[in-house]
DNA sequence: AATAATGACAACCGCCTCGCA
DNA sequence: ATGCGAGGCGGTTGTCATTAT
């Protein structure tokens, strides 16, 4: 990595020659890059969408010079490149919208990341699999089981919407949200090589707890999760949400998520879970799973 | 200090759908 | 009707930084 402008970039030698693929024509022998982007390659692919416009990106691929293919192209402008594009720690409230959804919809990356405006798929798919799914693995339970969703629905959700409240009304008292190391701190630099981008894109979970705590309103409905980060707020009314999707009426089960007592209980009373293995959880309800920052980690 | 294990995320792959000739 | 290319999607792998031993 080098850093360019304060952002973290991978240098160009970080590709390695074996992550070139060589692919031989009669007329005209075709390299086929692999492999992690360099700089250049951005500015090259930015410019040229600047230029151009998005789409046709296999045309664009040839066009521009970038030996890469379309697909290629297209990956990385839609998951990295691409304005807008917001990079950083899953809030809280993304945690609830991104369990809520999948919880409807399931393994439906591209139609969850609609609901959460500058998160991509890709991201959201990383973000279930290396959190979420490992949540489960620690339950020793499929993430698809009853056990797991009865964990979600009763003991996950109502905790992150108490902590959304708590932030919304000034506490703030587990931000930022998940445990982060040094190296989540790192990313949340804009990987945008574009300097007209810089100052848009930055975030930071400091900002982001600026942000709920200055909002008067319990975070209740999907619009309310909108509270962006960088005092940008992109808040949508549940009237333009049902217009995007009238099927998608969440309201209702917010409410109900958030009047729901969190019950310790819970978890003892039924067969969901016997006491041996409510404790490895590892302590259960004010044990080290639920205790401190980190609900998820 | 060295090495292994783990976490996070970028990138690739294969399959599918859709539009067009 | 059908073949083909482009683009989209979900699953999987690769890479690198960090943490644990």
């Amino acid at each position: 990595m080098e850093t360019i402008n304060g952002l973290m970039v991978c240098s160009p030698s970080s590709a390695s020659s074996k992550q070139v693929a060589a692919r031989s024509s009669e007329e005209e022998p075709t390299e086929v890059r692999r492999g992690p982007w360099t700089v250049e390659e951005d500015l090259v692919l930015i410019n040229y969408i600047e230029n151009h416009g998005e789409g046709r990106w296999n045309s664009l691929a040839h066009s521009s010079g970038l030996k890469r293919t379309g697909k290629s192209c297209r990956l990385r402008w839609l998951n990295y490149l691409r304005p807008n594009v917001r990079r950083g720690n899953i809030t809280p409230e993304e945690q609830l919208l991104i369990l809520q959804l999948h919880s409807r919809w399931g393994n439906r990356w591209s139609k969850i990341s609609q609901y959460l405006p500058g998160r991509t798929d890709n991201e959201i798919k990383n973000y279930w699999r290396t959190r979420v799914q490992k949540h489960a693995k620690q339950l020793r339970c499929d993430v698809n089981s009853k056990k797991f969703q009865d964990a979600m629905h009763y003991l996950w959700m109502p905790r992150l919407l108490e902590r959304i409240r708590a932030a919304s009304t000034g506490s703030c008292p587990s931000l930022p949200v998940s445990s982060t190391s040094s190296s989540n701190d790192q990313r949340l630099v804009h990987p945008n090589p574009n300097p007209s981008h810089l100052e848009e894109q930055y975030s930071s979970s400091e900002s982001a707890c600026r942000t709920m705590v200055s909002s008067p309103v319990p975070v209740l409905s999907v619009s309310d999760c909108y509270s962006f980060q960088d005092g940008e707020t992109n808040s949508i009314s549940d009237e333009q949400r049902a217009a995007v999707a009238p099927e998608f009426d969440v309201h209702d089960e917010w409410t109900h998520i958030a009047t729901s007592p969190i019950d310790a209980n819970y978890f003892n009373q039924g067969s969901v879970v016997d006491a041996d293995e409510y404790g490895s959880w590892g302590g259960g309800i004010g044990g080290s799973f639920w205790n401190g920052d980190d609900i998820w980690l």
